[in-house]
DNA sequence: CAGGTGAAACGTCAACTAGC
DNA sequence: GCTAGTTGACGTTTCACCTG
């Protein structure tokens, strides 16, 4: 099995058993509440979007097992295994709301504002185009940036900061019916996928970083919340001495 | 020191949701 | 209905650490 094939293999697992110890955990006190509340998030937030049930889980597993076994592989059932849950700035958010000590996931703002470091001050002409529908976009030229960013064979591209007014030179670009070239419909074509390939990869950065931000601040919780559970332990067996003396 | 390994980060695709 | 945003999955790269 290839380094890849074996952490797909990994990672793949690894949720599947993320699962299980939820499951297996239920009737323990700290990590119930985590699951229970994380469980809740899921099942309430989408509806039916929610992340199946455990027992739907084995059930589609079984089928899978079947299928597999068959050959078959069906894409859309790994899908509803796998099915999304809600986004983490939505799950954190709400945690927020039920529990004060649970920080908000925010906007970057102060380390985003402004000229990230390593952005590549080259003047990069930046236009914008309106869309059939009448919307403004953006449309950000591409530059391989030069700065030592980049470590890989792969250039990196920078995100020009987008203006609120329209800067020097900015082209109202022509509207898909005026372009008549089939060369200029490529060139659009691949500015508009370059574009969308750029906010992709700064929205994957950002879900990253929400992600992580939404893992710390569980576990931060299940820090407290063990904390919490070992006190009321300790207050329960207090109580039990006082209510029940020793006869002697 | 070369090669193996695991973890982390990344870019991309695709499915999905929310907002208009 | 369309579009932009979100996120899981996948493949790749990079880096640090370990081992022979």
């Amino acid at each position: 099995m290839s380094k890849c094939g074996r952490k797909k293999y990994i990672k793949t697992n690894l949720r599947q058993m993320t699962m299980e110890t939820i499951e297996s955990q239920q009737d323990g006190s700290v990590t119930e509440s985590v699951a229970e509340s994380e469980s809740a998030h899921m099942q309430t937030q989408t509806g039916q979007n929610s992340i199946p049930t455990l027992a739907q889980v084995a059930t589609i597993a079984e089928t899978d097992e079947s299928a597999e076994s068959e050959g078959v592989i069906d894409s859309h059932k790994r899908r509803e295994i796998l099915s999304r849950r809600p986004s983490y700035r939505k799950i954190l958010n709400e945690l927020s709301s039920d529990v004060p000590g649970v920080p908000k996931i925010e906007e970057e703002k102060s380390e985003e504002e402004g000229t990230p470091p390593n952005i590549a001050t080259m003047a990069v002409p930046t236009s914008i185009y309106q869309t059939s529908t009448g919307q403004y976009n953006e449309e950000t030229e591409l530059a391989p940036s030069h700065m030592a960013a980049a470590t890989g064979d792969m250039p990196t591209y920078q995100i020009r900061a987008p203006t609120t007014a329209l800067p020097q030179g900015v082209v109202m670009a022509a509207s898909p019916g005026s372009l008549h070239s089939p060369q200029q419909l490529a060139e659009e074509a691949t500015r508009k996928r370059e574009l969308r390939l750029m906010k992709n990869r700064e929205a994957a950065k950002e879900c990253r970083r929400r992600k992580k931000e939404y893992v710390k601040c569980l576990e931060s919780r299940v820090a407290v919340l063990e904390v919490q559970n070992k006190k009321l332990i300790e207050e329960l067996e207090t109580l039990k001495d006082i209510c029940s003396p020793k006869t002697d």
